[in-house]
DNA sequence: TGGTTGTGTGTAAACGTTTCCAGTATGGTT
DNA sequence: AACCATACTGGAAACGTTTACACACAACCA
């Protein structure tokens, strides 16, 4: 019963070695029926079960995977974190798992204390893969690792997302399908997530081509208050605007709220497109139009390819993966209201404003 | 910068023994400034870090916390994750995740791996306390260990949670004064969470209290078409209801939606309350009326709870703490239609049915 | 009979730490 | 000069395992 049974203990109950019991106990090496038989029931009487860390220690190897994600707030992560964790139980791992808070000095420290922990594998999220010593440091080591929702990191590290530029794009070709000539980027954390970025390069490079306006860019934070008051600024300045297109589902949300706070109705007075495709944007109304990846298979892939790469050789193939995504319409998203034909004059351009309206930047 | 480097070799390159190479980067014992100065230079320049393995091993200790959950799809687990992670971080510990699935017998799968990392304590949310097999075994173990959510185990065993009978009770009361008299409550997991099974009995305590009819039990599944079924199936029976109480808020977003592909307006035709307070219930519309419980601070809690134990005698005082929680008015919850008055006669009862409509059940 | 093969077992080394203990200087007293 | 603290150091044991190795014993074959 009690945890402190080591497999001494086991060993004089049974009237044998250590090794003995080891070797029936693990299946590892020839023993006798009878003291297979001994050993058995000295290890059920005592309630006797193995002490990884001496097993981890002579082994070198913890059969632990560790994780470290941004946040466990957006529904995302929580998503893909149960496919890691389904995934590794299935093959008798664990997950030890640290949130860095979208902070690269933190993603370092969680790095670090994993490796102290003697992790087999990593499998992680940065802030910006371009410029992150994480990256760096993994890269170094000869442990398995691999990014996922980081994706075309375009540096040969093992990777497992979307093409966040690609669905982006076709967010910007569904708008202009729609009549949405006039978009708004909003984003939170623009410098510190290397996705949000992508998008909304994805959606400058649809908008271009169609001819429309570049689209603004609205860096907003989650507080309610601000975010408000940002959009407020936002429809003042540019009351062309026809759509907003969020960096990801929780922001959605919280802009069709901030809209509604305003007086504005979506999709009516302006659409909402998000991106994630978290199940409550499925639940709520107007349901949200958006990007749903596949949060939990990523997952799943990432541990599978760690795993592998753990009982075969011992390095990972950097076999990175581009999942599949796609369009899911909404009620936030509608044609634009055909009353105004305005939308295709091209806008004044600022370099700066305040309500953290940045124009034409692309990256922190 | 290899993460195999050891105290042994950095005493070779410091010149001196592995003890030393400890007392040093411990500050554990006497040290020359001598060696002080070639220590810390050796250990800098391998990239020296501890292996926590034999650390651990030899000092009993890993500086690590178990944690079971049900899942992390519910934001509401989510969160309190996140304030365990960052109480833990605090005071330097590492939190080890499993989630159970609301089953029983993984609870306890989780918890043997988690003793077989030798965690140093547990924080848990159980199926059901009163029957659990795996608080039986933590109790017998001395290993400090504390449930969230799960709250009036009547058992002694240390818990950090909110009341919930007495929170579905102050529910029930508000429907009663928004002269909702026929109210149904929905739940997932009827059978394997005492959580919502206490929601239930605080809402029949509160109902009877207003001398109103007892609630109906409606135990459904996530499933969006089972759902709709169900709620179909309920409308069709008991038509005076008036407002729905789910047992949790994801679920109540669920039938929110459910109601609106039957064509039902809420408020408007039928009322829904919450549980939980999840801040998406926040950004939807209308927005959810529901009971706000500290999730965060709950983690945060049980975290301090355990680390406390741990570094002063060993042992959890089992000061047991129920956190308060506050009701948050919503939209979608509005005083019963004017126009019906009915509400008052009581109901036939029926045993059983399809549809999974279900009477008068207080367990499983 | 002597050798080979095989099966079953125990001893002991290793994994990376911490820490007790005994030792060696050094310095300051008598 | 002999003594004793004091400050530092290294050897070695311990933590709970796995596993290489050596040994003992039986059975089999020539």
């Amino acid at each position: 019963m009690n945890s402190k049974v080591t497999i001494k203990d086991v060993a004089v109950r049974a009237g044998c070695s250590i090794a003995t019991v080891s070797r029936v106990l693990n299946k590892s090496g020839p023993s006798s029926a009878a003291s297979r038989e001994k050993v058995i029931a000295a290890a059920g009487e005592l309630g006797f079960q193995f002490n990884e860390l001496g097993r981890s220690l002579q082994s070198q190897r913890t059969r632990t995977i560790g994780v470290i994600v941004p946040t466990l707030a957006n529904p995302v992560f929580a998503d893909a974190i149960e496919g890691i964790q389904a995934t590794a139980d299935d093959s008798g791992y664990q997950m030890l798992l640290n949130c860095a808070n979208y902070d690269p000095a933190r993603e370092e420290e969680c790095l670090s204390t994993l490796l102290g922990k003697q992790v087999d594998a990593v499998i992680l999220t940065v802030s910006d893969p371009a410029t992150s010593q994480t990256l760096a440091t993994l890269r170094g080591l000869e442990l398995p690792y691999c990014l996922i929702f980081n994706q075309n990191t375009g540096d040969g590290h093992p990777e497992v997302g979307v093409d966040n530029t690609a669905a982006a794009d076709i967010v910007g070709d569904v708008l202009v399908t729609h009549g949405h000539h006039n978009v708004v980027f909003v984003a939170v954390r623009f410098s510190t997530s290397d996705r949000s970025r992508q998008r909304y390069a994805g959606l400058c490079q649809a908008m271009a081509r169609a001819g429309c306006p570049e689209p603004q860019l609205l860096e907003v934070d989650y507080e309610p208050e601000n975010l408000e008051l940002a959009l407020a600024g936002l429809l003042a300045r540019e009351p062309q605007t026809t759509a907003l297109f969020a960096s990801n589902d929780m922001l959605a949300l919280a802009c069709i709220r901030g809209l509604r706070a305003l007086g504005k109705t979506v999709p009516d007075d302006i659409s909402v497109v998000g991106f994630d495709g978290i199940s409550i944007g499925d639940l709520v109304d107007p349901s949200l139009a958006t990007i749903v990846t596949p949060g939990r298979e990523m997952g799943r892939q990432a541990a599978a390819m760690m795993i592998t790469a753990l009982e075969t050789n011992g390095r990972a193939p950097g076999n990175s993966r581009a999942l599949s995504f796609t369009f899911r319409p909404g009620g936030s998203l509608a044609p634009r209201a055909t009353g105004t034909p305005a939308g295709e004059r091209s806008l004044p351009r600022r370099s700066t404003s305040p309500l953290h309206l940045i124009t034409n930047r692309r990256s922190e």
